[in-house]
DNA sequence: TAATATAGGACCGAATTGGTACACTTTAAC
DNA sequence: GTTAAAGTGTACCAATTCGGTCCTATATTA
C-alpha cells in the first residue's frame, strides 16, 4: 500500500504540536496529554526524533524535548527518515548487491530514479507547512511546481485550485 | 521504511520481460522461466496485474497473458496500484473519517498534499522507461523536471549528470 | 473428453509493527 | 548527598502483514 507507519504519522502529530511553540521545551508527559497518545508511545517517538537530530533533549528534572531547528527547515523527508530509516522503495535500492535474482533484474537502477523523485517531493514540505492550517497559497505553489512535471500519464490534469481532490 | 513489497518489485520484473515483446502472449510457465521466479509466484503477480487492467488474459489451452496497452502508456503508479492497492502514505488518507484521534489531528489534509506529489512522481515513469536500458537523455530530462522543485531542504543539490547518486 | 491454462481462494510460517514495561542514567532542588 | 523528575536503552509480546505455496474450479482448444 506504500504507506508510512502509524508511528510516523503520530510523529508528525507530536512535531506539529511542538511547532506551535517552537522555542519551548516539552516533557514527554505534556506531549502525551496534548496529543492523546500514551506516554510510552510518545516517548518512543521522541527518542527516535532525537536520534534523528530533529529534536534536542535535556535529561534530568525539568528536562524535556525541544525542536532542534526552525520548523520551516525540517522536512517531511527528514521526519520519515528519522522514524523509519532510509526512504527507498525497494530493498535493492537500500542494500545493494545481494538481490538473489540480480542477473535477471535490470530494474534496480530505475527504482533509484523513482526514489529520487519521491525524496524530492518529500523534501519540499516542511514541518512549518504541515503544522499551519492549510493555506491556499501553498497549495497553488505546490501545484505549480508539480506542473513542471509535464503530465504524460493517465492522471487527469485537473488545473483548478484544488489539486488535492480527484487523484484517487 | 516506505517501501513497496517484494511482490511489486517482482511485478515490474515480469512486466519488463513482457515489454520486450509487447504484442506477444506469454504463459505463466514461460514467464516463470524467464524471470527465475516460481510459477506460483508469477501466477499471483499475473492475476493481480490482470485485475488491475495492465494485462489481458486468455484462458484455456494456448492461453496466456499479454500487455493490455503500449508500455509507454503504463505508469509505475498504475503498477503499484494494481499490486498493492491505493497509493497513499497514511491510513487517514485512504479511508477517511475513522481516525481515533481525529479531533487532535490536524495533519490528514497535509498528507494528502504529499500523497499527490508522490503519485505525480510515480505517474511520470512509464513501463517503457523502466524496461529500457538507462538512457542518459531520460535521466537528464527527469532531473530538469525535478529541479523545478526548488531545493529548499537539506538534500545536497548535486547538479552533475548523475542525479541518482548520493541522495542516501 | 482429455489436456492445457487461467481464476480464485485458502492457508501457513516468517517478518514487521504497535504498543508496553522495566531497569538505568542524568539532572535539579531541597 | 538524597530524592524526585525526566530521558535512555532494551526487551518483550500480541496482532497484523507479507511472501510464498497449494488446491479446486472454470474456460478453451484439439
Amino acid at each position: 500500500m506504500l504507506k508510512i507507519s502509524k508511528l510516523t504519522d503520530y510523529g508528525t502529530l507530536v512535531l506539529g504540536t511542538m511547532a506551535k511553540d517552537a522555542d519551548t521545551q516539552f516533557s514527554a508527559a505534556e506531549l502525551s496529554q496534548k496529543t492523546s497518545l500514551t506516554t510510552a508511545t510518545v516517548s518512543k517517538i521522541l527518542k527516535l526524533l532525537t536520534k534523528g537530530e530533529i529534536l534536542t533533549s535535556q535529561r534530568g528534572a525539568h528536562g524535556g524535548y525541544q525542536l532542534a531547528r526552525n520548523p520551516s527547515t525540517i522536512s517531511a523527508l527528514e521526519i520519515i527518515r528519522a522514524m523509519e530509516g532510509p526512504v527507498a522503495l525497494t530493498e535493492c535500492s537500500t542494500d545493494h548487491n545481494d538481490c538473489e535474482i540480480a542477473s535477471a533484474c535490470q530494474m534496480q537502477s530505475k527504482w533509484q530514479i523513482i526514489n529520487l523523485a519521491i525524496r524530492r517531493a518529500l523534501s519540499e514540505l516542511s514541518l512549518a507547512d504541515l503544522s499551519k492550517p492549510i493555506q491556499h497559497k501553498m497549495n497553488i505553489d505546490l501545484h505549480a511546481a508539480l506542473s513542471a512535471f509535464n503530465d504524460t500519464q493517465n492522471i487527469s490534469n485537473n488545473s483548478n485550485n484544488s489539486p488535492v481532490e480527484n487523484v484517487q
